[in-house]
DNA sequence: CGGAAATTAAAAGTACGACTTTTATGTCAC
DNA sequence: GTGACATAAAAGTCGTACTTTTAATTTCCG
């Protein structure tokens, strides 16, 4: 179960953007093209564009007469939802959705405030749509399709915000929440005080009560985070 | 006044990400390679290269017998630091700066909370000593001296928060102090409270006080929204 | 023996040209 | 009009040749 692949360019950077996250290559070590083009049996050029990619991310930095080196953590782009995705299917998954979670933490309160402020009449209707499926969807194993619109509901007031950095969340959101559920059990029902948590924001939102929204909101943040503590090390 | 361009790759990749984020190329615009390489005076290569880049960024989209299709606004990764210069030095900074300094007001509280019970000693000390350099500084035009103590001190609280994803943003946080001092006429002193809020977050994060930390750093991201509405439309 | 200057070579950067693959679009038969 | 087919346009890939930077080594002078 590797990556679709469709083109070389795209393998070849899965495959080592998902080995360097994992700390496969320790921070240090150099590689060369020529080395990668053999090993990832493809020409120079291909091996030359994800590496221009890589670099962007700053993941790795490329010098004449040195080669290409993996750069250590703290340089990487950690907001790419490309390396995120990439952490997230690597090693310290736990890691990783901690910290991702304690920033939902924080921004999700405020953005929440402020889509009470700015939503619009469409965007109130799709979060009590959404809440209302996750109250359908809460009991009987049904994770899967809980997910989908826990996920829709958190975008709906990441976007309704009106923040454009808050909106741009939306993707990460998506990713911890997805990780979360799958990396769970996935026996149980969701938490119903959670459930109940969701539908009083759509409504606080519905009734532009920024102050109740945002306050909501932070106990789904808080609640999200204890259950990371229960069940992470 | 361009980019130093060491380099035919950084020269055309910031050509072209400032010219597409500036608004020069709407969404939709189709590019072909060849005639950028023309246009660059560069190879194919180079420019297939700086396309990769981009299209990481998502900023673009490569699609075979189309070309190059300048992505909507909404696609951007705009967390990437390179977009978020290339965007801050362009039409709507003062868009952007709105945008980035919300998303301060949500992070930064947290994250100091986080500092007053995580940050070394060493940090502590930092803090103060940027506390102070601020202070020193505040009075008497030296806005430029200022700016340094400033951008330190939030890069320490974000980095003794201990979560990775805050600790990132003190780039973004630099980006955003600067643009916003070198916007403003810059005749004036900074505010005299902001300076003693910055001293008495210094002194709850030493003294362990998370819920102080997180109410003065509130309030001084209160107080620069609020200076961003008074010179700003 | 030491340290600075010149030399070397290794690796990335750039260029070019040929070829392949995908796919939007136009064409033709029905 | 609709569907199958042909066409061509543009990106994708490859290989090779050449340039540039720069770490490392060697040389040479004090």
């Amino acid at each position: 179960m590797t990556t679709p692949a469709q083109g070389l360019h795209s393998h070849v950077l899965a495959a080592l953007g998902l080995a360097i996250t994992a700390g496969e290559y320790p921070p240090g070590t150099v590689l060369r093209t020529d080395e990668l083009a053999q090993r990832f049996d493809v020409s120079r050029t291909v091996v030359r564009e994800v590496v221009r990619v890589l670099e962007s991310m700053h993941l790795v930095e490329s010098r004449r007469r040195v080669g290409v080196t993996v750069l250590p953590t703290a340089r990487w782009n950690v907001y790419d939802p490309q390396v995120i995705r990439w952490r997230l299917a690597g090693a310290d998954r736990p890691r990783q959705l901690r910290s991702l979670t304690v920033l939902r933490s924080a921004v999700e309160p405020v953005a929440a405030g402020l889509a009470a402020l700015n939503a619009t009449p469409e965007q109130c209707r799709e979060l009590t749509e959404q809440a209302l499926g996750m109250v359908a969807t809460s009991r009987g194993r049904r994770l899967e399709e809980y997910l989908v619109h826990d996920i829709a509901f958190h975008r709906v007031v990441l976007s309704a915000s009106g923040n454009e950095m808050f909106a741009r969340l939306g993707d990460v959101v998506a990713e911890v929440l997805t990780g979360r559920t799958h990396h769970h059990v996935m026996f149980e029902d969701p938490d119903p005080a959670a459930v109940t948590l969701h539908v009083q924001v759509a409504e606080a939102v519905r009734e532009r009560d920024a102050a109740r929204a945002e306050e909501l909101t932070r106990r789904i943040a808080v609640g999200a985070l204890q259950e990371l503590d229960v069940l992470a090390p």
